[in-house]
DNA sequence: CATTAGATCGACTGGTCGTTCTACTAATTG
DNA sequence: CAATTAGTAGAACGACCAGTCGATCTAATG
């Protein structure tokens, strides 16, 4: 019987574990995160091993959200596939247009974490992987001549422009890429 | 007289400083740079006026160097605008697939540091105006309609390739875009 | 009701952070 | 020589860090 309850200390940590880095990144101390939760801070210890673990988990939470957000922007764009991929970017440029903007959280933690056995590493390549098929689905319905390599390029220009984005946002990345876009949704079966 | 002695103290640890970053990001101790550079604690202080003044300092310097490496990989093109830019994309590809390659370290800095106020988010500001400009320049030398348009599809194109090079370098997105920056290359005045 | 297992609590630990400070040394300068 | 300057060495600071632990509460079970 999953309990559908007011949001029990986990809950609680995950959205606070959330919300915080995103404005402060994945350096938040533990402190500020239970005091936001109002959860103890032995609850933590006990539902995530760690700060790692939660923040590991709290990104893994956060890229299924984000990624169901990049197939309601497809869905947006409704059956024509260009239009499904243009309709992401025009998304992108809100995104990053949206004052306070401060880049991908997923490049932010990958670039913010040296050690390179923090769990967290795996949750962004497991994410950036599914972003990847999701986009080469696209093309191949479109009957590109290499979705593979397409969807490559499309993971280069978001990642290029969530962070343009946040170092000169006034230059619309999103935007001014576009025609980029529509180039790769050109290439078709040679 | 500009001494030519052997480094002094300052030098030192700004030399230390850009190693550090470069492999453990600007969280590094301030201890374990002043450990690398065989400096006192009070000359850190003396110098840079603190930690912060140190990064800013350290990454002004290095952002100098990148600049001059962008410049040498464009002329190692040759004469022709459009050989140049592609050169520019040879090196990204290189310096992608080098082991141990953690991502562009201005970015890094952009999304590690939450505090709007610190300095090194004016270096990385004007080291990238600066790289448009350079792309700025070379479009316009080929006839590009839009030089100012088509060096802020170079820069996406650019922090995308160093992002995903730093989360998945075995897609080598240096050559994948190659196509796209070729289409850049093309766009002739109308 | 009594028992018990699990969840939650918050004080506490040892360590590290950036920074400041005093004291000593070496080289330069008037 | 005396004074100044720049450097080294290291103790000490308060703030904060992640993590540990005994006590307390809760809820289900016998």
């Amino acid at each position: 019987m999953t309990a559908v309850k007011s949001p029990g200390p986990r809950e609680r940590l995950l959205e606070s574990a959330q919300r915080l880095t995103a404005t402060q990144g994945v350096g938040v101390g533990v402190d500020a995160i239970l005091e936001d939760a109002s959860v103890a801070r032995r609850s933590l210890y006990q539902h995530f091993g760690g700060k790692d673990g939660l923040i590991a988990e709290s990104l893994r939470v956060s890229a299924g959200k984000d990624e169901e957000r990049y197939r309601a922007a497809l869905a947006s764009g409704g059956d024509d596939p260009r239009k499904r991929v243009l309709a992401v970017f025009d998304q992108l440029d809100t995104t990053t247009s949206t004052p306070g903007f401060r880049g991908c959280r997923y490049v932010s933690a990958e670039l913010s974490l040296p050690d390179a056995s923090h769990p967290a590493h795996e949750v962004t390549r497991a994410y950036t992987k599914r972003l990847h098929q999701i986009f080469e689905t696209e093309l191949a319905n479109l009957g590109h001549h290499d979705p593979g390599g397409g969807a490559d390029q499309i993971l280069v220009l978001i990642d290029g422009i969530l962070t343009i984005g946040a170092i000169r946002p006034e230059s619309h990345p999103a935007r001014s890429v576009r025609p980029l876009v529509e180039h790769i949704l050109e290439a078709q079966p040679g």
